[in-house]
DNA sequence: TGTACATCAGTGAACGCGCGTTCACTGATGTAC
DNA sequence: TGTACATCAGTGAACGCGCGTTCACTGATGTAC
C-alpha cells in the first residue's frame, strides 16, 4: 500500500490519519459513506491496520463526532472572541459561528446529532450560549431574566435553522430569518451588523 | 411464504403491507433496518415480491417519508379543528401537535428530514402555521407584522425541539422551554393552558 | 562495537453475512369463444 | 355450459458485491548484553 510506514514508537500517527480520512468521507458521502474499509482506502493502509486505534468501525464515526464537537466549541469561543467587547455583538457572532459551522460542513454536523448518546459533548456549547447571553441581560442588551433557559431556546431555533439548512440546500425563508430568530429568542434590541465571519476550522 | 395471496385484480394490496412493514421497521430499527430483505421478511413475502409495487429499495424509505408527511399535516390540521376558535388556543395546539408526533415516532421523524429532496412536503405544513398564526394577528393575539416569515421561525424552532428531543430522551431543558419557544417566536402573549393531545395516526 | 532478540507497524488472504437485484418459474383465476 | 388461454400474484434459487472482522504473517527497528 502507498502509505509510509510510521517510525518505531510512532503508530499513534495514523489514528490522526484514519479520522482525517473518516472526516472527509463523511463530509463528502454523509454517515453511510464511512465504513471500514472504504476510510482504510482513503487513508491508504490496509483494512486490518485500524484496529490497532479503533476497536470497531463505529468507533471510528463515534470519534469523528467527538472531534467535531470540540472544533465547533473552539470556532465559537473564536469567534466571541473575535468580536470584541460589546455583549450584543459578541452574542450574534456567537450564532452566525454556528450557522456557519454548520453550513460549511452539512453532513458532519448532521451526523453530530444524529449519533445517540452524545448529550454530554454539546454541553459546553450551551454554556457558552448562556453565557455570552448572560453577559447581554447584564448589559442591558437583552431583556433576558432567565438566560440559562433562554440559551436553550436560542439554541434550539439555531439548531433547527442549521439542520434544515443542511438538509435542504433551497432558501425558501428569507434572509431575515437569522436576525429575526435571535431578537425573538434572545430577547436582544438593536441588534448590530453581521460580523465578519471567523475562518473556519 | 406465510402472506395470503390477494386475489386476481387485487394485487395493489401488497403495496399498503410493504409500507406498513417497513413503517414498523423504521420505527424500531431506525433507517438502517429498513432494507429490501428485512421489509420482505417484515411484511411476510418473498423479497422479489415487493419490485411490482417499488422499483427500488430507496422507493420504499420515500414513500414512507411521503406517507408521515401526509399523516403529521392530518395530524395538525385535526388537533387545530378540535381546539375550537380562539386563535391562541389553536395556535398552541397546533405546536403541541407537532412536537407530539415527533415524540410519538421518533426515528419516523428524523428520518423525514434526513432524506433530501422532500422540499415540497413540507410546504403545506409551513402554510398550516402561517395561516394559524395570521388569524393571531388579525384577532390581535399576536403582535406579528409578518406570519409568514414568523410562522418559520416557528416551525424553526419548533423543528430543533423535536428533532433534538428525538435524538435524546434526556430532557435538560426545562418543561417551560415549549410555552418560551411559542411566546417568543409567534409573538403571542396570554398563552393558554397545554392542549389536551390529539389521537396520533 | 557487534549481535541476538523482542517489539512494533503494518499486511494479505480469507471467513461468513446480508444485501439489492435478476431470472425463469408456478399455480390460481378471470375471460373469450 | 365447457374449455382453452392469457393474465396476474407471487416464489425460489442464484448472482456478484462490499462489508466487518480474524488470522497468521513480514520486515523494519530499537534495545540488552
Amino acid at each position: 500500500m502507498g502509505h509510509l510506514r510510521n517510525r518505531r514508537g510512532e503508530g499513534v500517527r495514523l489514528r490522526a490519519d484514519v479520522l482525517a480520512a473518516a472526516t472527509g468521507l463523511l463530509d463528502q458521502g454523509g454517515e453511510r459513506a464511512v465504513t471500514l474499509r472504504a476510510v482504510a482506502r482513503e487513508a491508504g493502509i490496509a483494512a486490518p491496520s485500524i484496529y490497532p486505534h479503533f476497536p470497531c468501525q463505529q468507533a471510528i464515526l463515534r470519534a469523528v463526532v467527538h472531534a467535531a464537537f470540540a472544533e465547533l466549541t473552539d470556532h465559537l469561543e473564536a469567534a466571541v472572541i473575535a468580536a470584541g467587547e460589546d455583549t450584543a455583538q459578541r452574542l450574534y457572532a456567537a450564532c452566525h459561528a454556528y450557522l456557519d459551522f454548520a453550513a460549511a460542513h452539512p453532513q458532519r454536523y448532521r451526523t453530530m446529532f444524529s449519533l445517540a448518546g452524545q448529550r454530554d459533548l454539546d454541553v459546553p456549547i450551551l454554556q457558552l450560549f448562556a453565557d455570552v447571553l448572560t453577559d447581554c441581560a447584564a448589559a442591558g442588551r437583552s431583556a433576558s431574566t432567565d438566560p440559562a433557559t433562554d440559551a436553550v431556546a436560542l439554541w434550539l431555533g439555531l439548531h433547527g435553522l442549521a439542520h434544515q439548512r443542511s438538509v435542504i440546500h433551497t432558501f425558501f425563508w428569507s434572509a431575515e430569518i437569522v436576525p429575526r430568530l435571535v431578537t425573538a429568542l434572545a430577547l436582544v434590541n438593536q441588534l448590530p451588523a453581521r460580523p465578519s465571519p471567523q475562518p473556519l476550522p
